[in-house]
DNA sequence: GCAAATTACTTTAGATTTAAAGTAATGTGG
DNA sequence: CCACATTACTTTAAATCTAAAGTAATTTGC
């Protein structure tokens, strides 16, 4: 899902609005809020997703993966990857099937509760994500190189506002 | 893609940094807000891909297509749809298939171009959209309702200079 | 203890998605 | 006019992704 949102350049001189205008904006508001936000997220992971494969011949949804391990040296069981990617857990299973193939992840059965498995990075894994992120992170930095830093942190502060404030049942 | 955010809480008392933090801080600046959307965006997308499907029975891009469409009366070649949900040429080929089967959309043939195809929506896909359309606002806004109407407007301009700016070639 | 509910993960079916190759029509240079 | 590049769209193969059903282990209630 994309970019529904239109083009034109608003004007936004608020002291000249009469009321019946601002309320027809604000009725608005959120929905142009949203499509404005999933434009530039669009935008940006698609750029990411084209430069991995080119650069490293790897995925997004396997980065994301060894990018959740690489913060947990003793591995993430299953649903906690789900969870925090944010996807189902046939997915997981299915990235982790993929990366195993690869040898850059391990399936470690958990010997507490023998339904679960922890994943973990190899060696390589963790080499060749090192690799990947210092990398990673220099697209974004330069994709983003032309928004002052005030703008930058104030974006931060009020996306984490935006994120307490979601009403969204979280996620289990 | 999305939560490779950490959770913790940040205390941003700007006057209390040092040079060296301030410099740490300002590194990991780029990669901290695309995270930091990533996972807002990944949340409401799962949201209201999830209501779509309970409420109407329909998928998320092929709303999406048809939200380009009503827009567009006349309808929109191919090309347009996918540069405009910003997804692969291929992808728009599969998603207006879907929608035809439905009777939500038609091809037209471009009688200028015989390379090219309007899509437009039946009568039936612009009736089906209004009433889906007015409900994804309603949830929209919902979801967005704990958002003070400042950092809406806030954000609604940062992200449009960060749209602005984004150093990313224009699709195109 | 033990039946029933829950939990952790996998499997399945179907839709979406990309990248790359393929097809057909259009544009371009000479 | 005609060879050649380009453009518009489709097809293909492989990976993701969801929702739902399935499997096996654990927990709960009694």
């Amino acid at each position: 899902m994309s970019d529904l949102e239109d083009q034109g350049q608003e004007k936004e001189t608020e002291h000249e609005l009469d009321l019946a205008s601002r309320l027809r904006q604000e009725h608005h508001q959120s929905l142009k809020l949203w499509l404005r936000m999933l434009s530039c997220t669009v935008r940006i992971e698609n750029e990411i997703r084209t430069r991995l494969r080119a650069g490293f011949g790897i995925t997004l949804p396997r980065f994301d993966l060894m990018a959740q391990l690489e913060r947990h040296p003793d591995g993430l069981r299953m649903g906690e990857l789900s969870k925090r990617m944010m996807v189902t857990g046939g997915n997981v299973t299915g990235i982790t099937d993929q990366l195993e193939r690869e040898k850059l992840v391990v399936r470690v059965p958990d010997p507490q509760d023998r339904r679960a498995w922890a994943v973990r990075l190899t060696p390589a894994g963790r080499s060749a994500f090192a690799e990947m992120a210092a990398v990673h992170e220099r697209w974004i930095d330069e994709m983003l190189a032309d928004i002052p830093a005030e703008e930058k942190a104030s974006l931060i502060a009020l996306l984490a506002s935006m994120k307490q404030r979601l009403r969204i049942d979280e996620p289990k």
